[in-house]
RNA sequence: GGCGAGGUAGCGAAGCGGUCAAACGCAGCAGACUGUAAAUCUGUCGCCCCAGCGGCUUCGGAGGUUCGAAUCCUCCCCUCGCCA
């Protein structure tokens, strides 16, 4: 994949920097992991420190210190994210920030119009995500929404832990919306790109920025496909998989992944957003996916849950608390060459900042190994073999 | 020696006649986490078990009052503060 701040491999995995840093970790870090490419998100540097700010700062790249690619996200995750405070219509998603609690209004036009500023090498368009997970009424809250003024929970409170159906209904509001959204998207992009003057608003800080459709519908494959059509009608520089991994088992997942990423162009990268644990990575490769993001490798690692070539290793756990053996014997980054599960589990339990730095290299290391590995296995033909081993060193988790 | 305050589960700390195996916090133990409101959240947390509105032993110690005591009374032990 060419992007105006290099080349990246695929397939690739994204590290999440939200809001501008992938979080415990350098830029160096991961330049030293081998990361070519990592992901951003547009609500929160437009909440923080803004777009304009960061657009006179000479752009996002500048800004943070990373001269490789960056995607950003559109905000649609946080349409799915922060249901419990924001409205949706049909002009855009209304937010009551998480930050101040102050209104803002994100239309498709703005979230082109921020990411723009941002200048970022793939702006996504702006989406509607739906899912089982986190709208507390999924069914209803999702079109209507309550007053987001009123309506304002606390991060602790951890609404949606409960897994509901997305009605056919909510999903194919939510996939007609996006189409409609992107052609607004798109068209707010080819303006920009056409006539820069027309918006002097807009202080396009990288004129060749790349933008990707998003594919919604749910877990309805006639849905999903009525979404490639639509989304690829209107025409991107490439196309994403959206709204899955929201909380619907991992198989129903895998099922309309291989549904839709054979429909996406060939020849283009086919991103699957938000995806996932290891294994799931290599069973969507081998369905047809290019490109990954997940917060999961750096989450899980502030959390204290190492990702190895042996499986999920729970550094908290009481049983490591002598064991002086490296988190994964096989794996050859800074952490595990240098520290044992013993001293690892100390600066967890103890809460040194050191924990969620040295944790966080070894998960991006294993993720980032994990996607060199399957590029050697595609190129030497051992894909299935390797394939086989993560399904059985990440067998299943139970599903609700 | 005198006066005062207090001794509650690993620690801190509520409770002051029944609904108390005892709030809450911490520590401990386990789990969750998938386009990051997350260095967060949830469960558990006296002992036993066939895990139940189950059994057993608890609220410094010993007696007592009461149908019933962590809660009331008596004596004792021990801490802390002030004064000698």
């Amino acid at each position: 994949m060419v992007t105006p701040h290099g080349v990246v491999q695929t397939p690739a995995f994204m590290p999440v920097g939200t809001r501008g840093a992938v979080k415990a970790v350098t830029a160096r870090d991961l330049e030293d992991l081998g990361a070519e490419i990592i992901l951003g998100n547009t609500y929160h540097l437009y909440l923080k420190p803004g777009d304009s700010l960061i657009a006179r700062c000479g752009g996002l790249h500048k800004f943070i210190g990373w001269n490789r690619p960056i995607l950003t996200d559109s905000g649609g995750y946080q349409v799915f994210s922060l249901a419990a405070m924001r409205r949706i219509d049909d002009e855009g998603a209304t937010f009551r920030s998480h930050l101040d609690g102050s209104l803002h209004q994100l239309t498709p036009e703005r979230a082109v119009d921020i990411q723009a500023q941002l200048g970022s090498d793939i702006a996504m368009v702006l989406d509607e995500c739906v899912g089982p997970r986190p709208g507390s009424d999924p069914g209803c809250s999702l079109t209507q929404g309550s007053d987001p003024g009123r309506s304002f929970t606390h991060p602790g409170s951890d609404p949606g832990r409960s897994v509901t159906h997305i009605s056919a209904d909510v999903a194919r509001t939510a996939m007609e919306r996006s189409a409609e959204w992107a052609q607004r998207a798109r068209r707010r992009l080819l303006r920009l790109r056409e006539d820069p003057e027309s918006v002097p608003e807009v202080i396009v800080t990288n004129p060749g920025q790349a933008q990707f459709g998003i594919i919604q519908g749910g877990t309805d494959p006639g849905l999903r496909s009525e979404s490639v059509q639509k989304t690829m009608e209107i025409g991107f520089e490439a196309y994403a998989i959206g709204g899955l991994s929201v909380g619907e088992p991992v198989d129903v997942m895998y099922d309309i992944v291989a549904h839709t990423a054979p429909l996406l162009p060939g020849d283009r990268p086919r991103y699957l957003m938000g995806t996932g644990m290891p294994d799931d990575l290599i069973e969507c490769v081998a369905r047809g996916v290019d490109l990954f993001d997940c917060v999961l490798p750096t989450r899980n690692a502030r959390n204290g849950q190492l990702l190895t070539s042996r499986g999920p290793l729970v550094i908290k756990n009481a049983r490591y608390a002598e064991d002086m053996s490296p988190p994964d014997p096989d794996c050859g980054c800074y952490t595990c060459r240098h520290f044992s599960r013993a001293y690892l589990r100390h600066l967890f339990v103890v809460g040194e900042m050191t924990s969620a730095t040295l944790n966080s290299l070894h998960n991006l290391h294993f993720y980032l190994d994990t996607m060199r590995r399957i590029r050697e296995a595609i190129v030497f033909g051992s894909f299935e073999k390797l394939r086989r081993e993560f399904h059985q060193t990440f067998s299943r988790r139970p599903q609700i």
